[in-house]
RNA sequence: UGACUCGGUACAAUU
Protein backbone atom coordinates (compact mmCIF):
# COMPACT_ATOMS: atom_id res chain seq x y z
CA UNK A 1 0.00 0.00 0.00
CA UNK A 2 2.88 2.63 0.56
CA UNK A 3 4.68 1.89 -2.51
CA UNK A 4 1.16 1.88 -4.38
CA UNK A 5 1.03 5.06 -2.90
CA UNK A 6 3.53 6.69 -3.53
CA UNK A 7 3.40 5.31 -7.07
CA UNK A 8 -0.15 7.41 -7.43
CA UNK A 9 1.72 10.20 -6.02
CA UNK A 10 4.30 10.14 -8.35
CA UNK A 11 2.31 10.16 -11.67
CA UNK A 12 3.05 6.51 -12.44
CA UNK A 13 -0.62 5.10 -11.62
CA UNK A 14 -0.31 2.84 -14.88
CA UNK A 15 2.30 1.28 -12.29
CA UNK A 16 0.19 1.31 -9.48
CA UNK A 17 -3.38 -0.61 -11.10
CA UNK A 18 -0.50 -3.07 -12.84
CA UNK A 19 0.57 -3.84 -9.51
CA UNK A 20 -3.61 -4.12 -8.42
CA UNK A 21 -4.26 -6.33 -11.54
CA UNK A 22 -1.78 -8.79 -10.19
CA UNK A 23 -2.59 -9.28 -6.49
CA UNK A 24 -3.96 -12.52 -5.76
CA UNK A 25 -5.45 -14.59 -2.93
CA UNK A 26 -1.67 -14.57 -1.36
CA UNK A 27 -2.07 -10.67 -1.08
CA UNK A 28 -5.22 -9.39 -1.18
CA UNK A 29 -5.38 -5.91 -1.75
CA UNK A 30 -7.87 -4.09 1.52
CA UNK A 31 -9.69 -1.10 1.52
CA UNK A 32 -6.72 0.96 2.19
CA UNK A 33 -5.22 -0.61 -1.32
CA UNK A 34 -8.86 1.01 -2.86
CA UNK A 35 -8.66 4.13 -1.45
CA UNK A 36 -5.37 4.94 -2.35
CA UNK A 37 -6.06 3.88 -5.99
CA UNK A 38 -9.40 5.47 -6.60
CA UNK A 39 -7.97 8.46 -4.88
CA UNK A 40 -5.20 8.89 -7.75
CA UNK A 41 -7.19 7.93 -10.59
CA UNK A 42 -9.62 10.44 -8.79
CA UNK A 43 -7.20 13.35 -8.69
CA UNK A 44 -6.28 12.65 -12.48
CA UNK A 45 -9.50 12.42 -13.35
CA UNK A 46 -9.93 8.91 -14.46
CA UNK A 47 -13.35 9.26 -13.13
CA UNK A 48 -14.77 5.86 -14.94
CA UNK A 49 -11.56 3.83 -14.16
CA UNK A 50 -12.40 4.70 -10.42
CA UNK A 51 -15.53 4.11 -10.80
CA UNK A 52 -14.78 0.44 -11.86
CA UNK A 53 -12.06 -0.01 -9.54
CA UNK A 54 -14.73 1.01 -7.13
CA UNK A 55 -17.07 -1.60 -8.30
CA UNK A 56 -14.18 -4.42 -7.96
CA UNK A 57 -14.37 -3.88 -4.01
CA UNK A 58 -18.31 -5.17 -3.79
CA UNK A 59 -17.76 -7.97 -6.87
CA UNK A 60 -14.73 -8.93 -6.81
CA UNK A 61 -13.03 -8.48 -3.65
CA UNK A 62 -15.96 -8.12 -0.90
CA UNK A 63 -13.93 -5.32 0.49
CA UNK A 64 -15.88 -3.07 2.79
CA UNK A 65 -15.90 0.53 1.50
CA UNK A 66 -14.90 3.22 4.27
CA UNK A 67 -15.85 7.05 4.48
CA UNK A 68 -12.25 7.57 2.75
CA UNK A 69 -13.37 5.65 -0.41
CA UNK A 70 -16.28 8.16 -0.53
CA UNK A 71 -14.24 10.94 -0.28
CA UNK A 72 -11.66 10.39 -2.69
CA UNK A 73 -14.71 10.02 -5.04
CA UNK A 74 -16.48 12.82 -4.30
CA UNK A 75 -13.63 15.45 -4.33
CA UNK A 76 -12.46 13.69 -8.09
CA UNK A 77 -15.83 14.08 -9.25
CA UNK A 78 -16.69 17.65 -8.15
CA UNK A 79 -12.56 18.70 -8.82
CA UNK A 80 -13.78 17.58 -13.20
CA UNK A 81 -17.19 19.21 -13.09
CA UNK A 82 -19.71 16.08 -12.05
CA UNK A 83 -21.52 17.91 -9.16
CA UNK A 84 -24.36 16.05 -9.85
CA UNK A 85 -22.66 12.61 -9.53
CA UNK A 86 -20.92 13.55 -6.62
CA UNK A 87 -24.25 14.53 -5.11
CA UNK A 88 -25.13 10.78 -5.74
CA UNK A 89 -22.27 9.66 -4.44
CA UNK A 90 -22.90 11.23 -1.52
CA UNK A 91 -26.47 10.52 -1.19
CA UNK A 92 -25.84 6.36 -1.83
CA UNK A 93 -23.20 5.72 0.60
CA UNK A 94 -24.42 3.35 3.38
CA UNK A 95 -24.57 4.92 7.01
CA UNK A 96 -24.11 8.89 7.15
CA UNK A 97 -21.31 10.76 5.37
CA UNK A 98 -18.56 12.18 7.67
CA UNK A 99 -17.45 15.73 8.03
CA UNK A 100 -14.85 15.45 4.92
CA UNK A 101 -17.20 13.61 2.48
CA UNK A 102 -19.45 16.89 3.46
CA UNK A 103 -16.89 19.33 2.80
CA UNK A 104 -15.68 18.11 -0.31
CA UNK A 105 -19.37 17.99 -1.64
CA UNK A 106 -19.37 21.44 -0.18
CA UNK A 107 -16.47 23.04 -1.66
CA UNK A 108 -17.33 21.96 -5.32
CA UNK A 109 -20.77 23.73 -4.79
CA UNK A 110 -18.97 26.74 -3.60
CA UNK A 111 -16.21 26.56 -6.74
CA UNK A 112 -19.47 25.95 -9.01
CA UNK A 113 -20.71 29.27 -7.27
CA UNK A 114 -23.86 27.27 -5.77
CA UNK A 115 -23.30 27.84 -2.42
CA UNK A 116 -26.85 28.19 -1.25
CA UNK A 117 -27.11 24.79 -2.00
CA UNK A 118 -23.52 24.48 0.49
CA UNK A 119 -25.66 26.21 2.86
CA UNK A 120 -28.27 23.49 2.96
CA UNK A 121 -25.70 20.81 3.25
CA UNK A 122 -24.32 22.90 6.29
CA UNK A 123 -27.65 23.13 7.93
CA UNK A 124 -28.16 19.15 7.31
CA UNK A 125 -24.64 18.60 8.88
CA UNK A 126 -25.72 20.26 11.88
CA UNK A 127 -28.84 18.47 12.35
CA UNK A 128 -27.40 15.38 11.95
CA UNK A 129 -24.56 16.60 14.37
CA UNK A 130 -21.54 16.50 12.31
CA UNK A 131 -19.90 19.23 13.36
CA UNK A 132 -18.09 21.49 10.89
CA UNK A 133 -14.51 22.27 12.09
CA UNK A 134 -12.59 24.72 10.75
CA UNK A 135 -11.46 23.28 7.54
CA UNK A 136 -15.46 23.35 6.34
CA UNK A 137 -15.69 26.93 8.07
CA UNK A 138 -13.02 28.54 5.44
CA UNK A 139 -14.42 26.24 2.49
CA UNK A 140 -17.44 28.38 3.18
CA UNK A 141 -16.00 32.02 3.47
CA UNK A 142 -14.30 31.41 0.26
CA UNK A 143 -17.31 29.93 -1.51
CA UNK A 144 -19.08 33.34 -0.48
CA UNK A 145 -15.99 35.49 -1.16
CA UNK A 146 -15.61 33.67 -4.57
CA UNK A 147 -19.25 34.33 -5.22
CA UNK A 148 -18.76 37.84 -4.99
CA UNK A 149 -20.17 37.52 -1.54
CA UNK A 150 -17.83 39.14 0.87
CA UNK A 151 -20.25 40.58 3.21
CA UNK A 152 -21.88 37.33 3.80
CA UNK A 153 -18.27 35.64 4.66
CA UNK A 154 -18.02 38.29 6.67
CA UNK A 155 -21.01 37.62 8.80
CA UNK A 156 -19.83 33.77 8.40
CA UNK A 157 -16.99 34.38 10.55
CA UNK A 158 -18.76 37.06 12.67
CA UNK A 159 -20.63 33.83 13.84
CA UNK A 160 -18.54 30.85 13.38
CA UNK A 161 -17.23 30.78 16.82
CA UNK A 162 -20.67 30.52 18.30
CA UNK A 163 -22.54 28.64 15.58
CA UNK A 164 -20.22 26.22 14.97
CA UNK A 165 -17.85 26.06 17.69
CA UNK A 166 -14.69 27.01 15.55
CA UNK A 167 -11.84 29.86 15.74
CA UNK A 168 -11.35 31.69 12.91
CA UNK A 169 -7.88 31.06 11.85
CA UNK A 170 -4.90 32.12 9.65
CA UNK A 171 -6.65 31.10 6.43
CA UNK A 172 -9.40 32.26 7.34
CA UNK A 173 -8.15 35.52 7.50
CA UNK A 174 -6.25 35.51 4.10
CA UNK A 175 -9.17 34.19 2.41
CA UNK A 176 -12.04 36.59 3.29
CA UNK A 177 -8.94 39.48 3.11
CA UNK A 178 -8.46 38.32 -0.82
CA UNK A 179 -12.24 38.08 -1.22
CA UNK A 180 -12.32 41.75 -0.17
CA UNK A 181 -9.20 43.10 -1.79
CA UNK A 182 -10.43 41.20 -5.19
CA UNK A 183 -13.15 43.48 -5.03
CA UNK A 184 -11.36 46.35 -4.27
CA UNK A 185 -12.68 46.91 -0.75
CA UNK A 186 -9.29 47.83 0.05
CA UNK A 187 -10.23 49.96 3.54
CA UNK A 188 -12.41 46.97 4.99
CA UNK A 189 -9.26 44.91 4.18
CA UNK A 190 -6.63 46.86 5.88
CA UNK A 191 -8.96 47.33 8.73
CA UNK A 192 -9.31 43.53 9.13
CA UNK A 193 -5.86 43.34 8.76
CA UNK A 194 -4.77 46.11 11.94
CA UNK A 195 -7.19 44.89 13.59
CA UNK A 196 -6.02 40.78 14.07
CA UNK A 197 -3.61 39.48 16.16
CA UNK A 198 -0.63 38.39 15.13
CA UNK A 199 -0.78 34.98 15.05
CA UNK A 200 -3.19 35.40 12.78
CA UNK A 201 -1.35 37.36 10.01
CA UNK A 202 1.85 36.42 7.46
CA UNK A 203 3.73 37.05 4.81
CA UNK A 204 1.28 35.99 2.22
CA UNK A 205 -1.60 38.29 3.86
CA UNK A 206 0.86 41.67 3.99
CA UNK A 207 1.17 40.40 0.05
CA UNK A 208 -2.55 39.92 -0.56
CA UNK A 209 -2.97 43.57 1.06
CA UNK A 210 -0.20 45.16 -0.93
CA UNK A 211 -0.76 43.55 -4.00
CA UNK A 212 -4.35 45.09 -3.81
CA UNK A 213 -3.20 48.36 -2.83
CA UNK A 214 -1.17 48.69 -6.29
CA UNK A 215 -4.11 47.12 -8.33
CA UNK A 216 -6.22 50.40 -7.11
CA UNK A 217 -3.26 52.11 -7.68
CA UNK A 218 -2.54 53.29 -4.09
CA UNK A 219 1.37 52.80 -4.52
CA UNK A 220 2.01 54.44 -1.87
CA UNK A 221 0.02 53.10 0.95
CA UNK A 222 1.40 49.58 -0.54
CA UNK A 223 4.92 50.94 0.40
CA UNK A 224 3.87 51.96 3.89
CA UNK A 225 2.10 48.45 4.28
CA UNK A 226 6.03 47.11 3.69
CA UNK A 227 7.54 49.00 5.71
CA UNK A 228 4.82 47.85 8.43
CA UNK A 229 5.24 44.22 7.65
CA UNK A 230 9.16 45.19 8.20
CA UNK A 231 8.40 46.75 11.30
CA UNK A 232 6.40 43.51 12.78
CA UNK A 233 9.42 41.18 12.18
CA UNK A 234 7.98 39.84 8.44
CA UNK A 235 10.75 39.63 6.10
CA UNK A 236 8.99 40.49 2.42
CA UNK A 237 9.93 37.79 0.04
C1' U B 1 -4.64 -9.04 19.25
C1' G B 2 -1.76 -5.03 17.76
C1' A B 3 1.36 -1.88 14.57
C1' C B 4 2.04 0.45 9.76
C1' U B 5 0.08 2.49 4.93
C1' C B 6 -5.00 5.90 2.27
C1' G B 7 -9.30 11.34 2.22
C1' G B 8 -10.76 17.88 2.88
C1' U B 9 -9.43 24.66 2.91
C1' A B 10 -6.90 30.32 1.42
C1' C B 11 -2.86 33.41 -0.41
C1' A B 12 1.48 37.68 -6.31
C1' A B 13 1.15 39.24 -11.46
C1' U B 14 -0.88 37.94 -16.47
C1' U B 15 -5.18 36.00 -18.90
Amino acid sequence: NMILDKLCKTDSIGVALRIYEGLDEKCEPDVVTFNTLIHGLCCSGRLEQALEVFKQMDDRWCVAKNSRTYAALIRGHCKFGKLEHAQMILRAMEGEPDLICYTNLIQGLCRTRRVSEACVLVDEMVSRGCKLDVVTCNVMVDGYCKAGRVEDAWEFIDRMLDVHGCHPDTVTLTTVVTGLCRTRRLGKALEMVLASERSLTSVGLYNVVISGLCRVERVEYAVEMVKLMVQRGYSPN
